[in-house]
DNA sequence: CGATGTATTGAACTCGATCAAACAGTGTGG
DNA sequence: CCACACTGTTTGATCGAGTTCAATACATCG
């Protein structure tokens, strides 16, 4: 099994940090011992997730620090008219909501992928023990420059990037964090549908599907419904960065790709 | 004669805090007497910036907290491949480079686009004061929470939404800030080139003239080189929000906007 | 088994990009 | 003052990546 099913059976009265399987990619993992304690306290826990069911969603009162514990979440903001997008999808350890903290409402909506669960915290409880704590504070602060260096990026890729790079980027990107979670760089999981891999890289879910056929048919992957496996990495690198060297693409293999 | 000329020709060590004129628009504004007292000493600045000057590029080590103080400046990232996707144009008051943070060095770059201050608070010493002034901290974090929401906003728009949409809501953002910023929302002045227009909604100088244009045609913009006057606020609104009524759009108007 | 949601594939279309040319301001130097 | 180069903007003609529409395949589940 992979990435969502982590803890999926726990109950959610029965999780606690000292047994979380999540805790070294959380904050927690970067708090001394009396911090830890602190902020065990402080934890509560939604009951466990279904796919589709929603930690929050845009304009609930934001009242507290959500965290991944296990699962796949995804986040996405809906506009005026309709549309959506998604704008994150999160692995055990992330923090949600952030954006929303300074009107003290959600400006973003978190839905569960795979049955998920997901972490509180208490914000008045969480800012009162930061004054003794700076560690905490700290640490929500890296999470909320960390997640604006990555939409930047994204804003990046969204302007200004191909569809096949989109693509490659996403899966390497997921594949990273796969590793980073200690499964298997080489083979993921897709647990959201091609729609939401679509709509976070803005195109439609056609594209998507030629695109991984595509890639497929260049020897780059092994697509096997919500399984991918990776067969050349470097290849996969070179379509993300624009190396536009594997010239011919598709049918055959045509140079070593070091030239 | 507008937004970009305040203060211009202060040379950089006059400026002072009490004598601002963007203090109001600053996280300066939100803090105690007492708080200010500690925040005036951090400051300093750079020599003010002429036109393509660079405040600080991607890289760089961040020992400071930037903020605008007078003039317009745009922050950008770069692609390994060469690409460049503006992200943003910023005011005086605007907090700059928190991406970043969490890295100790710079992941954007920040240029003026007219003479412009941008104002440096010492990281260090402002980490030191925010011991004893939680609210500078705080403040900081606030920006830091804007500007993570605002991110998202800039992903749907780039995601999902339509060239013409794109600017529309772009001038209507514009504008908005300039009536914040004590200057009339009607007419705006465009200090970047449509280059930098173009780019940061994703698009090629061409399109967004041609949209210009048609904006023009449709009796919703007038356009005079970097002056734009927005006649039709309501229908502005209406292919931003993309209530796509004003249908024939070109030649002639149609119908009266409340159909 | 049919029903439903998800994924793939094909064919035609379209929005915005690209290529190319002209035009308008703004200096700069003779 | 004009010739010039230079940069930014507009406009036109064409192209193409990705969308849209439509049909089919494929799982899973009642």
């Amino acid at each position: 099994m992979s990435l969502q099913h982590v803890n999926m059976s726990l109950s959610g009265q029965n999780i606690s940090c000292d047994t979380c399987h999540a805790a070294k990619y959380c904050m927690y993992a970067a708090l001394t011992c009396s911090e830890q304690d602190e902020f065990k306290k402080m934890v509560r826990h939604q009951t466990p997730l279904r796919p589709g069911e929603h930690s929050f969603i845009a304009g609930d009162r934001l009242k507290s620090i959500h965290i991944v514990h296990s699962g796949l979440v995804k986040s996405y903001i809906d506009s005026s008219d309709g549309e959506r997008q998604i704008t994150g999808f999160h692995l055990p350890g992330d923090v949600l909501g952030l954006n929303g903290m300074h009107l003290k409402n959600h400006t973003d909506s978190v839905d569960a992928l795979v049955t998920s669960d997901v972490c509180q915290i208490d914000l008045a409880q969480f800012v009162h023990a930061s004054k003794s704590k700076p560690m905490l504070r700290q640490q929500l602060l890296l999470a909320a420059y960390r997640q604006l260096s990555n939409g930047q990026k994204m804003m990046l890729m969204l302007g200004k990037v191909s569809a096949e790079r989109r693509l490659a980027y996403f899966l390497l990107n997921l594949s990273r964090r796969s590793k980073e979670h200690g499964l298997s760089p080489d083979q993921i999981t897709l647990s959201m549908t091609r729609q939401d891999i679509a709509n976070y890289l803005g195109l439609v879910v056609e594209t998507v599907s030629r695109l991984f056929t595509k890639l497929q048919h260049d020897g780059i992957l092994n697509v096997e419904r919500r399984t991918v496996n990776i067969n050349n990495y470097k290849m996969l690198e070179n379509v993300a960065e624009n190396h536009h060297d594997h010239s011919g693409s598709s049918a055959k293999f045509q140079r070593k790709l070091t030239l």
